[in-house]
DNA sequence: AAATTTACCAACCGCCTGACT
DNA sequence: TAGTCAGGCGGTTGGTAAATT
């Protein structure tokens, strides 16, 4: 099969931020021929070292007429909200709910604003040099995350993250979502709170039998934050 | 003031689906 | 019916400005 994705655009067209001129041909492009008039054929006829979906991607995400910019009202930031529960990761089906903005634009607030909202709405928990997991209240409708402060940031794989934290931490080949059934801050966002409180208990139960994590617990305050 | 970390967002990637041949 | 192509989607990356140490 002989796609345009991948290797075959990766190797001769131009990539990254588009120039003041690059935009200009674009849209002429647009203008002249219309919108919706095969994307295949965008580059060449605007003259662009471009893929065509590098091109249909700048168009539909910042050229295009109509086009909100600038920070979300709160309205709008409930409909995302509200619509996120209701649909999930569907970032074409919210953007539908929200004229003028964009998917990507939409996808990339959720990103940050909504996990800023989950850090808000979930106690984090460290634990002391004087604690242990018997202190931790599974259930109580909080989250609770044991990990590196910095390891849970809207730019990272949280999971992976955690997982390679406490590997190095543990001086285990492969850690928790395989050995210790860990649940993923994912799920909590989607409401499944029960169900994951019940995994996070066995989770935190087959910790607390693992020989190495008597020193993580005892040396705790030095080793987590 | 410099170094480091965090947040934001533009842009790319790979996969899926449906239309067409 | 199978193969090809183009459009579309969600996930991810990377650059950089802002904030913090």
């Amino acid at each position: 099969m002989m796609q345009e994705d991948g290797a075959a655009c990766k190797s001769t067209v131009r990539k990254g931020p588009w120039s003041e001129e690059e935009d200009d041909l674009l849209r002429k492009c647009i203008e002249k021929y219309g919108e919706g008039s095969c994307w295949k054929r965008v580059p060449q006829r605007a003259g662009l070292n471009r893929c065509r979906k590098s091109c249909r991607w700048r168009w539909l995400n910042y050229l295009k007429p109509g086009i909100k910019r600038g920070d979300f009202s709160e309205d709008e930031a409930n409909i995302i909200a509200s619509q996120h529960k209701l649909l999930g990761n569907r970032w074409s089906l919210i953007a539908t709910k929200l004229p003028g903005r964009t998917v990507n634009d939409i996808k990339n607030y959720c990103s940050t604003q909504l996990y800023k909202d989950y850090l808000s709405s979930h106690e984090v928990i460290s634990l002391t040099s004087t604690q242990d997991f018997n202190g931790l209240e599974i259930g109580s409708g909080n989250g609770i995350e044991v990990g590196p402060k910095n390891g849970f940031g809207p730019e990272v794989n949280e999971q992976n993250d955690n997982d390679n934290w406490l590997e190095n931490l543990l001086g285990l080949d492969e850690c928790s979502s395989q050995n210790y059934s860990e649940p993923k801050i994912g799920q909590l966002l989607e409401g499944e709170e029960s169900d994951n409180n019940e995994n996070m208990d066995q989770w935190i139960s087959s910790l607390r039998d693992e020989p190495n994590m008597q020193f993580v617990m005892n040396n705790w305050e030095d080793i987590a934050y």
